[in-house]
DNA sequence: GGCCGAGGCGCC
DNA sequence: AAAGGGCGCCTCGGCC
């Protein structure tokens, strides 16, 4: 048996399925199955499945109970080769692709939706191209001429990991969409209670936050709204200080009375609004709490949430998150990812070395270019990947360059690849729209016209040689890009092979953040999970990157409690 | 009523 | 003169 298969949900409710040739063509006969499920569950040698949409298809397998070990998802990766041939904005659907092989009219791709609270996975809407069926045959040739359009990338191989890779990290997302992340309403209810007090009838503030809206009043002299940047920056005026936000590190360097309490407002303002007990009411049913994880999210390629705000869960609310009797959440957690990633995609010697030690990367880099002075060389190191270009970063940056000279070049260059409006690729060639990190062309930006190109149309003072602040914008952008995306391709790898050992356990992946991965497991295999993050971050260290002395450790706990983590 | 940008802040 | 990247999501206020 073939071990591709390609598969398409057939009109009236059905599905055709087929074998794939080493071409990605048609290998076999068409099949038309009545049901989805048991068309796959019936054909368990299959290893990878070939279809449009992995969001259209696996989250029926997964409710019916059942995991596929690989596939190919047609849509992820016409946007994938269609970004690296320098075509981003072109539609990306199965049929669009269709359309551009046959020389027809390209339809328009449908506009996004976003989930409602609670909603389980969608699946069709009505009116989108997702729900335009899309022939198996012709998918099949759709598959068949993405194949060739990987051999004439940049990097062939490399574009096929990335694809299969990004694939593989749909595949981990619904079934983390499917798992939920296991949440304690009573733990959660508890630290609100503890941190905001009392709820009022009638869904007005906390007490804590109405007494500390009382302080700031009592502070100014006058009542104040502490929610209302505009009031309080009117406070302070009439109080003889000028403020230009009310952002936090302003006004803590601030000598008035209403400062700690204002600070303090907002941030527990931010937990009642963001994560507080309405939050808890719509996202958490039955001891889990389901975002919609999107493997595609970003242009850079992490990951992003759909509903809950899941990536930006405030530490203190992790409280909440709470293993299941007998369980364990193994939360892993890589160590200075980006510069090493950095290291590897650059090759520059002096860093390599550095981050060929599982030691941590900031301290050997102060010993080498900032006489130990570990902070000093993390900002160094962040600087140059976003694009510092102010204060001590400029100074850090100089000393950076001259012991790790190619790590900076390799930035510098995306930077000004970015500024001029070349293409800029992550290390398996994800690409970077030439305008990305700015407001479209002609548009404005904070008020002024931003021009076209780099001739300075922003109407500001023009500097001969320089680029536009337009410019600078994508500049910074793409210098960032080369490096977060390159490691959002390492992260795929490491996930494709983490889910991979995970299959033979009961472990589920239930997290993914950035960096950071979390396994909820039975206590038994812990120890079995804990050295399958390591395996795994080798293996994707050694197949992302090919051969360098770079290591990609991680910090691993085992906790009943992800608050107990850190 | 809904939409959108700004201000702000949570996470990485 | 200086200007740090990526996101999601809350509020408000202006607008249709």
């Amino acid at each position: 048996m073939a071990d591709r298969w390609v598969l398409a949900p057939a009109e009236g409710g059905g599905v055709d399925v087929a074998a794939l040739g080493p071409d990605g063509l048609l290998a076999g006969p068409v099949l038309r199955e009545a049901d989805l499920v048991r068309a796959v569950r019936e054909r368990p040698d299959v290893t990878r499945w070939v279809w449009r949409s992995t969001a259209e298809v696996y989250p029926r397998l997964l409710a019916a109970g059942l995991r596929v070990e690989r596939c190919y998802d047609v849509e992820d990766a016409e946007t994938l080769l269609l970004g690296h041939e320098g075509r981003h904005g072109e539609p990306r659907s199965a049929a669009a692709a269709l359309a551009r092989l046959r020389g027809g009219p390209v339809p328009p791709d449908p506009a996004h939706r976003s989930a409602a609270p609670g909603a389980q996975s969608s699946l069709f809407e009505p009116g989108s191209v997702q729900s335009v069926p899309v022939p198996l045959a012709d998918l099949a040739e759709v598959y068949a001429e993405q194949q060739r359009r990987h051999g004439r990338a940049e990097h062939p191989e490399r574009m096929r990991l990335l694809t299969g890779a990004e694939s593989a990290g749909m595949l981990v997302a619904a079934e983390m969409n499917h798992a939920g992340l296991p949440w304690s309403a009573d733990v959660h209810r508890a630290v609100l209670h503890e941190l905001l007090g009392e709820r009022y009838a009638g869904g007005g503030e906390p007490r804590r936050l109405a007494e500390l809206a009382d302080e700031v009043s009592a502070a100014f002299g006058r009542r104040v709204r502490p929610d209302l940047p505009a009031d309080v920056i009117k406070a302070f005026a009439q109080a003889g200080i000028r403020v230009k936000s009310t952002r936090r590190w302003e006004l803590q360097s601030l000598d008035h009375p209403a400062v700690r309490p204002l600070v303090e407002y907002k941030k527990l303002y931010r937990i009642w609004v963001a994560h507080g007990w309405s939050w808890l009411q719509d996202w958490v049913r039955e001891g889990r709490f389901r975002p919609e994880f999107m493997a595609h999210g970003t242009v850079t390629g992490r990951w992003v949430t759909n509903g809950g705000g899941a990536l930006q869960i405030p530490k203190v609310i992790r409280r909440a998150v709470v293993a299941d009797p007998g369980w364990r959440l193994v939360v892993a957690d890589a160590d200075q990812m980006e510069p090493r990633v950095l290291a590897a995609i650059s090759r520059d010697p002096g860093l390599m070395e550095v981050a060929g030690r599982a030691s941590d990367l900031y301290q050997a880099v102060s010993e080498r270019a900032f006489s130990g002075d570990r902070e000093q060389a993390k900002l160094a190191v962040l600087g140059a990947v976003y694009g510092q270009t102010s204060g001590d970063g400029l100074k850090n940056l100089a000393a950076l360059r001259r012991r790790f000279p190619r790590a900076v070049a390799y930035v510098d260059e995306a930077a000004r690849a970015g500024e001029e409006g070349r293409l800029v690729r992550t290390w398996l060639g994800r690409t970077c729209p030439p305008a990305a990190g700015a407001g479209d062309e002609g548009t404005e930006e904070a008020g002024i016209p931003v021009g076209g190109d780099e001739e300075g149309g922003d109407g500001r003072q023009w500097v001969p040689g320089y680029a536009s602040s337009n410019a600078r914008a994508r500049g910074r952008f793409a210098r960032n890009f080369v490096v977060q995306g390159s490691a959002a391709d390492w992260t795929l790898l490491l996930l494709a092979a983490l889910r991979r050992t995970c299959a033979g356990l009961a472990a589920e992946l239930v997290f993914f953040q950035h960096d950071e991965v979390i396994v909820h497991c039975p206590e038994e295999e812990t120890e079995a999970v804990v050295a399958a993050i390591r395996e795994a971050a080798d293996l994707a260290g050694r197949l992302t990157f090919g051969d360098t002395p770079v290591r990609f450790p991680f910090t691993t706990a085992v906790v009943e409690c992800y608050a107990d983590a850190k």
